[in-house]
This record gives structure tokens, sequence and C-alpha cells, in this order.
DNA sequence: TATTGTTATACTCTATAACTATA
DNA sequence: TATAGTTATAGAGTATAACAATA
């Protein structure tokens, strides 16, 4: 049903060659925020958001690590995680215990329930990850792992850490000079 | 430089398995916003967002289309289109065409600025790709775009439509029901 | 009455900048 | 004085709804 005679093709400019619509790149990003909005809809159901289990993990991934620490570990504004924060610790899934040393500070941890819903998580993603691969074979789903992971450790990316989360602005940038 | 002995081992919870922050599923994901990051970062020189030449690209793919029928292949509303359009006809890549056999409709058609300026963007994308995929072989590139297609078009994505145009709601849904 | 393009409004989201309390 | 966490403000971006012209 899906397959309407190797649908893309046309659209763009060239071919099957290595630009335009069919290019590698352009089929990463696009699939690739394919397989974003398909996960986030999936933790929709939980009252989750991707940047909320992204949380939950570097905190689970870095037990006791302060605010700071995390926040910077996500790429992301101290003050957008308090927020976040604020949410998963009503939600009793976190919970911020004051530091002796450093009155400032507090050391994120996981409660139960919190480890509880990490782990359901997980299975919410591994039927995401079924869903998303199907079409491709368990030698094939790691081969595609082993080229990505390729790239992400090339281009220095943090294991765990969706660019999403720090919400990178493109400047409108000066004069077009077209 | 870039490799601190195999950077994604830890992070998350098992290993290189199938799931968490190595699994393919999220490094789609990771590696996908990144590489749409990046692209409009260099497109932002150019006065253009990652919207803009998805527009010019459907645009030219189906010269004298209508503005609902490019907002739909877009997946967007056509609200937002029109600011689009807007955009790029001040800027003289595209015009809107008036329509004799109905009135209400305008036939958006690529200026000769506008096909030049396609160009350009097609040599940045190259470039863009370059700079991504720098850590693979040809063979490689090939067989990621390959696994790609395959996602795609069992996933039912049209190609050239990046589905960030469509600004997918996720909606916080009701209880969380822990 | 239905549809195209458009405009206007409201809402969501997030960065930035103050503010407090501790150090 | 500097820093952690927090709060408040403001700004960008977008969906939704209303609107005018044409069919």
């Amino acid at each position: 049903m899906a397959h309407k005679r190797s649908s893309r093709a046309a659209a763009g400019s060239g071919g099957a060659g290595g630009r335009g619509a069919g290019s590698p790149a352009f089929l990463l990003a696009q699939v690739g925020a394919h397989a974003a909005a398909r996960f986030a809809e999936r933790l929709g159901p939980l009252g989750l958001t991707p940047a909320h289990v992204g949380s939950l993990r570097i905190i689970a991934a870095s037990e006791g690590a302060s605010q700071q620490e995390v926040a910077t570990r996500l790429g992301m504004f101290p003050s957008r995680l308090v927020a976040l924060v604020d949410e998963l610790q009503e939600r009793g899934l976190v919970m911020r215990v004051e530091n002796a040393r450093d009155r400032r500070t507090y050391s994120l941890v996981l409660t139960a329930d919190g480890r509880e819903l990490l782990e359901r998580i997980g299975r919410v993603a591994r039927e995401h990850q079924e869903s998303l691969l199907t079409s491709l074979s368990a030698e094939e789903r790691e081969q595609l792992a082993a080229l990505l992971r390729r790239i992400a450790d090339q281009q220095g990316l943090q294991p765990g850490v969706h660019p999403g989360f720090a919400r990178l602005r493109v400047k409108e940038s000066a004069a077009p000079r077209t």
C-alpha cells in the first residue's frame, strides 16, 4: 500500500544521486524528524514530552547531579530545566535533595516511581523502534545504527542528548544578497 | 580529536544493544535533528529558513500550482504558506501569476532569480552533506541512503517534505496515570 | 453555498534578564 | 564578588478563527 512504485524518484532536482530531496543528508533529517515526532506521540498518553524523558534519562545516568550540571549536559538553559524538574517533582518522579555542603544546590534523584516510569518508557521506545524499523532486518538495523554512530561520534554529538533539547535559534541574519 | 574512546558506550541504560540512547531509533532522531540544524545554519547567510527552501523546491517541482496545492503538499496550513510566499515574492524569487480561469487562485512560479538561488542552495546542500558525512565512504553513504529510503517509503513519507514543515502538536494529553 | 487567499487573534514556547539566597 | 536556583518579562513562531472575493 505504501509503495507507489518507488515513490521517491521524481520531486526535487536530480534522480537518486546524492543531492536534493533524495540525498542521504536530507533523508536523515526527514526520517529523523519523523522518528522524533512518532516517539513524541507515543509519549503523549504518558503525559510526557521528549524533553521530560531526556531529563529523566540524564538524571538517572548521573544520580545526585545538580540542576546546573544536568542542564549543561542537556545543552539547555537552567531556567528551562527548572520548569521541567518542577513538573517531574510534582508527579513524584524526581526529588530535589538538599545538599549539606552547598545549600544553594540540590541533588536530583529519581524516586521509585521515576525508575519504574523509566522502564515503562523503555518499553514504549522499543515498540516505537519496532514500528519504525519494521522494514529492516535485524542485521540492517545494526548496520544502520553503526553508520549513525560513526556520524554522531565524528560530529561530536553527546550520547542521549537530542539537539532539540537546546532550541538552537537560526538567526535571520542580515541582507539576502540574492 | 572527536573520539573519546568510543564515546557512546555508557549513558542511558543498556549497552550497544537496541534500546535507549544508543538505539537506531534514537540515533536517527538525534543525528537527523543535528543534520537539520546544521543545514539551517548554512541557510542563515542566505536569509532563508528550511521552510523557505522546502517551499521553493515544491514550487519548482510543480510549476504553476496554487497556494492550496503547495500548502497541502508541504503539509502546512495555507495561512502559513501565505507569509512564506510573501517573503519569497518580496525578494523576487517567486511570482503570483493571476489565473484567468479561476480568479481566486494564483499560480506560483519561480523567477529567474529564484531558479538561480535554488541552484545555489543545491551547492550549499552538497557542502553540508560533505561536512556531515565526511566519516563515511561513498559506498557507505549510498548504503545509508538506501536504508533510509526503505524506512521513508514504508512510513509513507513524501519525498522532499520534511515533517518539521507541519508543526505537529503533541497534545499534553490527560492524566499521567503513573 | 463552498472555496481561495488573506488577515487578525490567541496561544504556546523559550530565551533573556532580574532577583534571592547562599557561598 | 560570584554562583545556584528561581521568577518574571518579552519576544518569536504558529494554529485557529474570522473575513473578502470569487466561484
